[in-house]
DNA sequence: TGTACATCAGTGAACGCGCGTTCACTGATGTAC
DNA sequence: TGTACATCAGTGAACGCGCGTTCACTGATGTAC
């Protein structure tokens, strides 16, 4: 049965977004094509009519993954910006919520196993956080400033990923704790 | 064709060895059980001879991984054992070298998607680690070490990561640069 | 605006392949005498 | 120490399942007149 060409365009847009989360939360091996076109409410046969494949559709997802956890209020001064965006990423909020969380904290140690495209797709993400963290971090030079934003950003994509990895409740809130004492205030 | 009890012995060994690098190189997913026997100069078939199923040598082979980039010289003062380590994890030759390296940047965002067994190592491996760098790093009172250590910790597992996730060399190159400079001499 | 037909988004069965796991078998090991 | 037999580590074929992908088909959409 065929479908408006809004709707068409409207079950694609859901298709990317039900992968995007998919993804964050199983892996990218660990959910396939059938499930995703399930969750957007398809059967998946008709999936390579919008997709030429998986690794397509991931290199779609990772560009377009939504409720982006660095995002933070514009009004705020540099040091509350930077406060506020360390704190909600460190919250247990975003550690228990895989699907809609940080892409490199849910796939990081995936992604130097995905084929070029995808692989495309994160290093923009990652210039892109890099961008607005170093607009917001303190520092006399501006290489001073870009350092410290990528050293602060791997330190909340390690602490997110390591107390999501840990097995033991203590240990799960300690780490994000202790990366939000040591990458926030400190600044 | 039976064999030794020391050589069978032997033989589970290379198992465990050849999963532990090539879980690290593919991910857990991306490896299967019969090009781990053949790493291991076996056949598939003897595989449930000595494990009982693909989860449970993960298990094994991550509580056993070798060549541990996280070792130091014990014989120098704290600071430089600090550096020491901080330099030869952000090297380029660990990096380039995930099939050996450490277990937290090779397959650290797959962790929390593995069954109980796994996490388990994975969380007596950071406890231990943990306890290394607490010994080593600057501070006032034992909770502020164990805290620098933790954040330390997620800033080198977080740059390895990314510096091996993104596309661009340069970009590879200046991440754990950035890192070394912030998480190393600063202290 | 209304009608007739071509288009094409979506369906569901099917294919082929790889992977985890099982199993009957082999033949060297190790043990009982 | 030597012999006969039971054990069992390892082999390779086979099974069953899930997954990515293909394809013939359906029927609503959209267009030509």
């Amino acid at each position: 049965m065929k479908v408006t060409r809004e709707q068409a365009a409207a079950n694609r847009d859901r298709i990317v977004e039900a992968a995007s989360t998919l993804f964050r939360k199983h892996g990218f091996d660990g959910i396939g094509v059938a499930d995703i076109m399930k969750a957007a409410g398809l059967t998946h046969g008709g999936f390579y009519g919008h997709f030429a494949s998986k690794e397509d559709l991931a290199a779609e997802a990772c560009a377009h993954a939504r409720r982006d956890p660095w995002a933070s209020r514009m009004d705020a001064p540099p040091e509350q910006r930077l406060e506020g965006i360390v704190q909600s990423y460190l919250a247990p909020r975003h550690r228990d919520d895989r699907a809609n969380g940080c892409l490199f904290a849910a796939l990081g140690s995936d992604i130097v196993r995905q084929p070029r495209a995808v692989r495309r797709a994160f290093t923009e993400r990652f210039r892109s956080k890099i961008d607005v963290l170093r607009s917001l971090v303190p520092g006399r030079s501006a290489a001073a400033r870009r350092e410290k934003a990528q050293a602060t950003m791997a330190g909340l994509v390690g602490a997110l990923t390591l107390s999501r990895a840990v097995d033991d409740p203590a240990l799960s809130e300690e780490i994000p704790a202790a990366a939000s004492n040591v990458f926030g205030t400190s600044a």
